[in-house]
DNA sequence: CAGCATATGTCATTCGATGACACTTTGCAA
DNA sequence: TTGCAAAGTGTCATCGAATGACATATGCTG
């Protein structure tokens, strides 16, 4: 009959799998770096066969890009749940803050650094991922304007007010990420800050001209 | 002694082939797609060896970004070029549509379809090149920064705003180009007119909430 | 246990990219 | 003109990512 919900060992030993070569493969990364690090060094960490890897994963991009999932996907979930008061603008900042604090704290043992900053580092450090992630961002930024347009209650296919808003913020994370990378100790709360501090001054930039003045 | 500026034949040779590269893989590309056209089709092509082609270019995808560099830099350069009294996004947008003109203008044979529109559609249609697009984007606004902050006389070390302005006015262009490529006829004015339509609704889509109305 | 579906391993192959080395062409100078 | 040095190119070998075909092993269900 059908697979019905076949639970226990095999789905275990495959989440186990999956989680061995993730773990494996970062540890890898941040030891030797992305490009330098084989998928046949990662399967042997976990004695898998190469062809396994590829078949929990599309490719080594993807293996990195799973966290990037996983942290939009949260980021779509804090929006959702923010009151209907709250501007588009201040919604999509809360979801954000709400949505890395609860990914930087998943996955990380106490007192080590937070499993997400280090992705976040890997990737801002690594062409290849950094193109991936910027094209993430780009291809699923629909979702994101369904809720924003859902909160508002406009149409997302004639109004590109829900699709601006996101694309602007995307941006300004992205810009955000940037500074934080170079300067810094790289905290989360670091990020947040520097997350604000450009979003704080979205309107000024694009306002008329610029009065020169200390920021 | 010195190479001292050695022009002639050799130069003329190499520009040469290079061309026919580019010129060979552009009508691969769009006739049988990027991900499906391999390098050894594009030297037989020519008639060079594989690994000249590397030595041409770093990659097969910086071939194709080699458009993209053209019309970033022309961007910079009709930026460099607008009169001061043009706010920073007004700028942008003048320095967009002049760059856009000309570089469609350039290297299109009268009647055919502009060079660089089938670039922009090939680029947007295949995964790896928009990813590259992106990337490239990301890593070059700092020239678009300085000749921002040059024309408001901010220092762009201490100053966010011309970042952000070139953050948000690429990511404007990365959404009408969206937008053209899925409707409409795909003419250079459609791209120009998507550009207008977005930067016109930053302001609305960044103050406070949205009040339904039709665009 | 039998029989099935699924997960995994093995093998072969394609393609992009790079290093090492030899050969040819071009430019320049004695 | 001749001869040398440098730049350009070709050939060969190799690596890594990714995919298809096919066989094998493992867990699931009756």
């Amino acid at each position: 009959m059908r697979p019905m919900a076949e639970p226990r060992r095999r789905e275990r030993k495959k989440r186990q799998t999956r989680d061995a070569l993730v773990h494996a493969a970062l540890k890898l990364f941040n030891a030797k770096g992305y490009e330098h690090t084989a998928v046949r060094e990662i399967t042997d960490a976990v004695d898998v066969s190469e062809r396994t890897f590829f078949r929990y994963f599309a490719s080594k991009e993807d293996l990195a890009m799973s966290f990037v999932r996983d942290a939009s996907d949260a980021l779509i979930r804090e929006l959702a749940v923010r009151p209907p008061e709250e501007e588009p603008l201040l919604a999509l900042r809360n979801a954000f803050r709400a949505s890395l604090r609860a990914v930087a704290a998943a996955e990380s043992h106490p007192g080590e650094e937070p499993v997400y900053l280090l992705v976040v580092k890997l990737i801002d450090a690594t062409p290849s991922l950094l193109a991936a992630h910027l094209r993430y961002l780009h291809d699923h930024d629909d979702e994101l304007v369904r809720v924003l347009a859902a909160r508002e209650g406009v149409d997302p296919a004639a109004d590109l007010r829900p699709r601006i808003a996101a694309v602007v913020f995307g941006g300004m994370v992205a810009t955000a990420t940037k500074q934080w990378r170079t300067e810094g100790s790289g905290t989360v709360d670091e990020m947040l800050a520097a997350v604000d501090a450009c979003l704080d001054q979205v309107g000024a930039a694009l306002a008329g001209h610029w009065t020169a003045r200390a920021t």
